[in-house]
DNA sequence: TGACGAAAGTTTGATGTCAAACTAAAAGGT
DNA sequence: ACCTTTTAGTTTGACATCAAACTTTCGTCA
């Protein structure tokens, strides 16, 4: 195995583009979630947004650790994002029935109402993107994204 | 033009397109930076390493405004990682002789010294990662991504 | 049925980041 | 030369997030 007069790839190039794709990523969701951040109304965090959104697509009832295992975030932070949700009055957290540990997430009128216009907002900001972005190529990428996504999330 | 009744994609449905890769683009930054953060050194944050690293690759003198631009932080963030550095003494500060204003950012010993052991913590980390998504990819999608991080900088 | 490990949520303390207001110095225009 | 605008850096206050410790409840297994 120490024979290895013609590596293909050596492991600190492969360690670079690694590093550099990482690089990316963070710093595109770095701008991203700022710019995002800037036109969302009613004070609402990316995060927030984004559970409103995830309920509504994917319908309410959840429970907050599973909403967290799907957010990619502690339960601490889940808490602190729902008791923001709550007191704005978007969601509901019941008791779940079954499990006096666990608790089930309700989207309000109000939460419905939000993500709707939190959608309006975000639209001018999507549109401007395919200009300097093309769709077919976010739709190329996707893939592999998600396959990474994927893979960070199962192994760790 | 405007004739154009098999419209290919619906606006909303790019919309969900480029939400999609958004999300995923996230997810990944947090993955990533949770792990790397986990095995650093030295209490070294992501940030603070990746500015070591960008002055050894680059070379030092920056001055504080510029890296902010490089790492797409604000200049109050950027102040508060270079005070991290310095407290660590990883780096030195002086002032710029042919501008008062500004500041120049220079390496230590030391510093040189906790970004190589970073990178050999850091290792381990990315050896295991091409099992699961393998190099090409990572060099596939990279320039899109670069291409988008490049439109999200210039235009904002 | 009783005990112990696992799971759900919360809390705590620390940290990194942002936006915005502020000071100081350079640049530019008239 | 003076006044205005821009630029560099810091500070402040708020916030999202994390890791870790803690409480309560469930599930399992002996």
């Amino acid at each position: 195995m120490p024979q290895k007069t013609a590596r293909p790839t050596q492991p600190t190039e492969i360690g670079a583009l690694y590093f550099q794709l990482f690089n990316e990523i963070g710093i595109i969701a770095q701008l991203s979630g700022n710019r995002f951040q800037r036109v969302l109304p009613q004070g609402l965090t990316v995060a927030q947004f984004g559970l409103l959104n995830h309920c509504v697509r994917l319908g309410d009832g959840w429970t907050p650790a599973r909403l967290a295992a799907a957010f990619q975030v502690t339960k601490g932070t889940m808490t602190n994002t729902l008791q923001k949700l709550e007191a704005k009055g978007f969601i509901r957290v019941d008791p779940d029935p079954d499990d006096a540990r666990s608790k089930r997430v309700f989207l309000t009128p109000a939460g419905k109402q939000a993500r709707e216009a939190s959608l309006k907002a975000l639209m001018p900001e999507l549109a401007q993107l395919p200009a300097g972005f093309p769709p077919d190529l976010a739709a190329e990428i996707l893939p592999s994204l998600e396959r990474l996504r994927i893979w960070l999330d199962t192994n760790r």
